[in-house]
DNA sequence: TGGTTGGCATCGAATTTTTTGATGCTGTGC
DNA sequence: GCACAGCATCAAAAAATTCGATGCCAACCA
């Protein structure tokens, strides 16, 4: 007669006719009111008797009444019952409010050229995001991979399946010599080009800079005279000396100031997009991100 | 396929699944630990990747992942499942921390003799319990149903189908004579009673004393001089007067201090119990201090 | 006092949901 | 490239829920 039910095998719904039974105080409008039949309801009021050892509700003279124990669980089940059709209704994203973390990987060209504007774009809409940068170090699919960082912007190669992708853009590749460079004036040729002293950007990890992986496919081989891993003062170390470094377009708004920058004759351009994983593709604040930064780089798309 | 499934036909037990999953990060574990098959968890998850329209949980190389929403969601369902397994729980009560409302409805006798000792332990033992002393006015039954009192005590007649009751003791009834009636020496016999001018005491409503009852059952009839509502005053109209009153015998030890008291010749009693409705019947606090009374009266039920 | 009525309880049948066991499929690791 | 781990999926079985009909009880009415 007692015997106990086990509480997690009650649904919402059930609290839903519950809470419904002692609204209208009587389980025949109850059911019409649930589109259910009577006993459907008197069904589900016994198994939540059974649930909780209390008789509910109780018939005196005309009128139902509800049990102390009744009113306090109705109360509870509206509560609980609210809570969860918040919880499970689709997540009305406010940037405004969003106080999570959220982690950036990139490297020196993204630092330079697409971060900023994001950030600043970021925290005038987002104030309480907590941002992180961190830098890709050529293992931006690994970081992603291990969820240490949520969103990845940098040169996407090869379409890795365990990755989802959107391209920002291209950028060809420029070349930058001194000013007083004697090819420094004239379009550059791939014979001349290949004669010149480089400076080669590695860039730290694997990434091999997608002229040079053109190169190559042509047979071809750069004088590399100087390695560097990133663009940083690159500026200063070209400046005043024979030196051609070749790095793409838009970088070279930055670090090219006074520099001569010419077109690369290596005709081929690097891809800069958007990385994340299926753990974040439907996650709010990742699609709003990835959307804001697809937004702001709109214009360098058209070829800006 | 994203069709939109209702909420409300989630379980507790399917928010556990989520849950062990979570904790797990394995579907087979999981189902290990529930004791159920491997699919059966792969189809709550699936629900649940329908209700909240997020895949909750994604394979990444060898291990599971969770989505941030389905960490948000795990953290969610812990709490909820935790506040409605609580609620589920048989509540324990616990007097000291009981803030809920009751109210007593009683009559000038228990006013008098049961309710002092009543409050006094209940405020010792519940001190927020906010506790409100009505009158029955003779109404008892009617107050109980209508829910205006969660507590009868007063003398109990027929036993109402609609209402529990427990008997506290029976009282016998006594004579009240002032000390100078030429009567109020000796033994009183029937036949001497009936010829004295007796002060009726009506309580107001409906109720006719037992041994009014008894003396009607006789076919005999008390020769009323006056009739007072409550014994509120009694002492000093009986006192240097003719009149004679019949009380039950306890309440002579309040209301009778400088009177004669006399067994009184018509040999019936008064049953004083407690009454409360299915409505009352189980729940915690009511039963407390039904249990309660009914202890503080256990001297007077054996005769005391 | 007996008939009528409103409203929850209960029963068997029908329906729907959930579980099971078997099998498929995909990515991993050797 | 093969074997394995582990989730997805399928059809059948089992269980839970709903339905429609009926029972039953108390209240109300004449």
């Amino acid at each position: 007669m007692t015997k106990s039910i086990d509480p997690l095998e009650v649904d919402f719904r059930a609290l839903q006719v519950l809470v419904w039974v002692h609204q209208l105080r009587s389980f025949t409008r109850a059911a019409e009111e649930l589109g259910v039949n009577q006993s459907a309801v008197s069904y589900t009021i016994n198994k939540l008797r059974e649930v909780f050892r209390d008789p509910l509700f109780v018939r005196q003279a005309r009128s139902l009444h509800a049990t102390p124990r009744c009113e306090d669980i109705v109360i509870q089940a509206k509560r609980l019952t609210a809570e969860f059709r918040q919880l499970a209704a689709p997540p009305d994203f406010d940037p405004g409010t969003v106080s999570q973390k959220f982690t950036i990987a990139c490297n020196f060209y993204e630092r330079v050229l697409i971060i900023p504007e994001i950030v600043h774009t970021l925290k005038g809409e987002a104030p309480n995001l907590q941002l992180e940068i961190i830098d890709a170090s050529g293992r931006g699919h690994e970081r992603l991979l291990r969820n240490e960082a949520d969103l990845l912007i940098g040169p996407l190669e090869r379409s890795d399946p365990h990755l989802y992708r959107r391209d920002l853009y291209q950028d060809r590749y420029v070349c930058l010599f001194d000013p007083a460079h004697p090819k420094a004036s004239a379009p550059l040729d791939l014979e001349d080009y290949l004669k010149l002293d480089h400076v080669l950007v590695t860039y730290g990890g694997h990434w091999r800079s997608r002229y040079i992986v053109e190169l190559e496919r042509m047979g071809l081989e750069l004088k590399v005279a100087l390695k560097v891993p990133s663009p940083a003062g690159l500026e200063r170390i070209v400046a005043g000396s024979r030196l051609v470094a070749t790095i793409p377009e838009r970088l070279s708004k930055s670090v090219g100031a006074d520099l001569r920058v010419v077109t690369c004759p290596v005709h081929t351009s690097v891809t800069i997009g958007l990385a994340w994983t299926t753990v974040n593709h439907r996650a709010p604040l990742n699609m709003w991100v990835r959307e804001m930064i697809y937004r702001l780089n709109a214009r360098a798309r058209k070829g800006g």
